[in-house]
DNA sequence: GTGAAAGCGCTAACAC
DNA sequence: GTGTTAGCGCTTTCAC
C-alpha cells in the first residue's frame, strides 16, 4: 500500500543503495544526495520496512523477556518500563514470555520458540535449574538477568544484593532495641520461581545470627505450601495468632516482600496491636503500597535495573566485551512510620 | 546459524512449499506429511523465521500501543498484561510508544513510525484532538482504543463509563445520608492527556445537581496547573486546610483517583480527621493501594480491558466485522473501610 | 561515493 | 496434496 524504497530511488533518482545507506549508514552518503534522497523519502511518506531489513541483517530486532509473574506485578512492570526505554529507542521490541507454572515452563524450554527469533533474551527474577541455564546458554545469543539468584549461564546481569539488604533490616531493627524479630515470608507463594525469598530469609537468619540473637528472640514463618480454601483474611489471622502466642512476642516484624504488609498490618490493628508503638514492621521493595502505608521498607529501584540490563544487552548486541557484566544495584532503607525504637 | 526451511525440506524429503504449508496450514498437509516435516524439523532443531515470514506476507506482527503515561502505571501494566495474554499466543509483538509530553506527541505524529511497520494500533487512555485521529485514521490498519473518551478515529473500542461510575458513588454518599461533598482531583496532573479526569469531574459535578445537591454543599478541587516547588506534603496540607476552612466542611470526599486517596488520608488523620468517622472518602479504579489502604472505591478491571481490546485487535487483523465494535465495560462499586453512614 | 546484482527465508499462486 | 516459481523489501559485497 505504501512506497517502497524503490519508488524513492526512482523519485530522488539514485539507486536503491543509496538509499538504503542513507537510512542505515548516512555518514556513507554524500550530504547533498541525503538530503534528496530525505526529499522523496518525505513526499513519498517512506518509511524503511522493518520485516525487511530484518530478514535481510539475520537480526529480528526482538528480545526475548522471560518472567515468571505477570508483568502487571510491581517490580516486572517497573523493569519492563526501563527496559522498554531503553531497547524501544534503540528499534528492538520486547517479547514477554511468562512462564507462570512448571508446564508452561516446561513448554518453552521444549519449543524454545525464541530460538533464530530473538536477537537477545532477558530474564527477570528467575530461578532456573542449571539444566535449563545450559538450554539456554547453548542460544549463542546474549541472555542477561535481572535479580537472577546466580550469574551461572549468564553473559550479564544486574541485581540488589538481597542478603546482604535483609541484613542491613536486622541491624536496623537491632540498633532501635528490639529484642525478639519475627520473619514472615509471603504466605501463599504460587509462583516457584522467585528467587529473592529465598536469598531474603537467608540474609534474615544469618543476619540475626551475627547480631546475636538467640534462637529463641527468633521467629521464622515460612511460606505456607497448601492453603487451599483458606482466605487471606484467615491466613493473616493464622499469622498473627501465631505471633500473639509466641513464648516471646516479636517487638519487631520483617516481611520478605512489601505485599505482605497490608494485609498484616490490617490484622495486627484488628488483634489490637499498634503499629509501630507495640510493634515495628518493616517492608521489602519499596512499592506503591509501602508509600500509601506509610512503610519502613528497603528501597529498589527496578525501572534502573531494566535500564541498566538493557543497555548490558544492547552492548551484547553490538559484540562488544563489558568491563563489567555483572553489577550490583544498591538499596537503601527508607524510614517511615511503622518502625520505632523500643520503649 | 540455524537449519532453514531448505533443510527440512531435504531432511523430509519434501519441497519448502510443504514444509511451509505444514507450520502455516497445517490442515492442507496430509498427516503422514506433516509427520515427516515435524520429524525433521525437530531433528534440525528448526523454527520458522517470523522476520521472513512478515516480509513475504507484508504483515509485521506487531502492534503497536500508544501510552501518555509509563507503562508502569497501574493502568498501563494492567491493561498490557490483558493485551499479551491474546496477542502473544497469537503471534504478535507489542510496540510501545509512549508520549509523555507535547514533544513526544509531535514526534510521533510527524515521523508515525508505525506507518508500514505495525498491522494495528491501540490507543490506551488517550485523548488525541481530532486532527491526530484524523492520522490515525488514515493509516488503514485497525486503531482501537482502550478507555477513550470518544469512539471517533477508533475502529472498535472498551471503556468504562466514568460519568456513570462516578454518579453510582455520588448515589451512593447520598444514601449514606452526606449532605456536603467534596471532589478532589489529581492535585499534579503531569500527563495532560489523561481524560478520565474530565469525564469523572463531570459525573461528579452533574450527579451531585441530580441528587439535589445545592452549590453550597459541593466543593470541587481540581488539578492545580503550576505548583512547581512545593512537595507533595505541602499540597495535600493545602488541600485538607482548604476543607476545613469551607463554609461547610464536607462529611465525604471523592477522588478522581485512588493515587489521591493515600497522601489525602495522610494529612487528613494528621489534621485529626478521622476516617471515617468524621469523614467519608472514595476512591476510583481499585488499584494496589485501594487495598492496601482498606479503601472504598470504584472498581475497573484494567486487564479484561486489555484482553476484550486485543480480542478486537485480533478480529479486524482477520478482516471480520465486529457485531459490537465499542464495548462498555461494567464497573462496581467496592464497600470497604473509609466510608461510613452519617450520623 | 554510488550503482548493479545477489540473495536473506519464507509464502502464495499456479501447475500438476 | 504437493512441487515449481516468483518475488516480498531490503542490505551488502563488489565494481566503477
Amino acid at each position: 500500500m505504501k512506497a517502497s524504497i524503490q519508488a524513492v530511488a526512482a523519485e530522488a533518482g539514485v539507486s536503491i543503495s543509496t538509499v538504503s545507506r542513507t537510512f542505515a549508514k548516512p555518514n556513507l552518503v554524500l550530504p547533498e544526495t541525503r538530503s534528496k534522497v530525505m526529499a522523496a523519502a518525505e513526499k513519498l511518506d517512506y518509511r524503511i520496512s522493518r520485516s525487511a531489513a530484518a530478514l535481510k541483517t539475520g537480526q529480528s530486532f526482538r528480545v526475548a523477556l522471560l518472567m515468571s509473574d505477570p508483568i502487571s506485578t510491581w517490580f516486572n512492570s517497573n523493569t519492563y518500563a526501563g527496559l522498554d526505554s531503553v531497547l524501544h529507542p534503540a528499534g528492538y521490541d520486547i517479547s514477554i514470555f511468562e512462564m507462570a507454572d512448571a508446564h508452561d515452563r516446561h513448554e518453552f524450554f521444549a519449543t524454545l520458540p525464541v530460538r533464530r527469533n530473538v536477537d537477545a533474551v532477558i530474564e527477570a527474577s528467575f530461578d532456573f535449574d542449571e539444566a535449563k541455564k545450559q538450554v539456554l546458554g547453548d542460544l549463542t545469543i546474549p541472555v542477561v538477568g535481572m535479580n537472577a539468584p546466580s550469574t551461572h549461564g549468564l553473559d550479564a546481569g544486574v541485581a540488589i544484593d538481597d542478603e546482604a539488604s535483609m541484613a542491613t533490616i536486622v541491624r536496623f531493627l537491632k540498633s532501635l532495641g528490639h529484642k525478639t524479630l519475627a520473619y514472615i515470608e509471603q504466605p501463599i507463594n504460587t509462583t516457584p520461581f522467585v528467587c529473592s525469598d529465598r536469598l531474603r530469609k537467608k540474609g534474615f537468619s544469618e543476619a540475626s545470627q551475627a547480631c546475636g540473637y538467640a534462637d529463641e528472640d527468633i521467629i521464622v514463618m515460612p511460606s505456607l505450601s497448601h492453603i487451599d480454601a483458606r482466605s487471606e483474611q484467615d491466613i493473616y489471622s493464622g499469622i498473627v495468632a501465631q505471633l500473639l502466642s509466641a513464648p516471646k512476642q516479636p517487638t519487631a516484624i520483617c516481611v520478605s516482600v512489601d505485599a505482605v504488609a497490608a494485609p498484616l498490618l490490617k490484622e495486627l490493628r484488628r488483634m489490637g496491636w499498634r503499629v509501630p508503638q507495640d510493634v515495628s514492621l518493616v517492608g521489602f521493595d519499596d512499592d506503591d503500597t509501602a508509600t500509601a502505608l506509610d512503610l519502613t521498607t528497603m528501597h529498589q529501584d527496578p525501572a534502573e535495573i531494566g535500564r541498566i540490563a538493557a543497555r548490558k544487552t544492547l552492548a551484547l548486541l553490538n559484540g562488544e566485551t563489558l568491563d563489567e557484566p555483572f553489577t550490583v544495584m544498591p538499596t537503601s532503607l527508607v524510614l517511615r512510620g511503622t518502625t520505632e525504637r523500643v520503649s
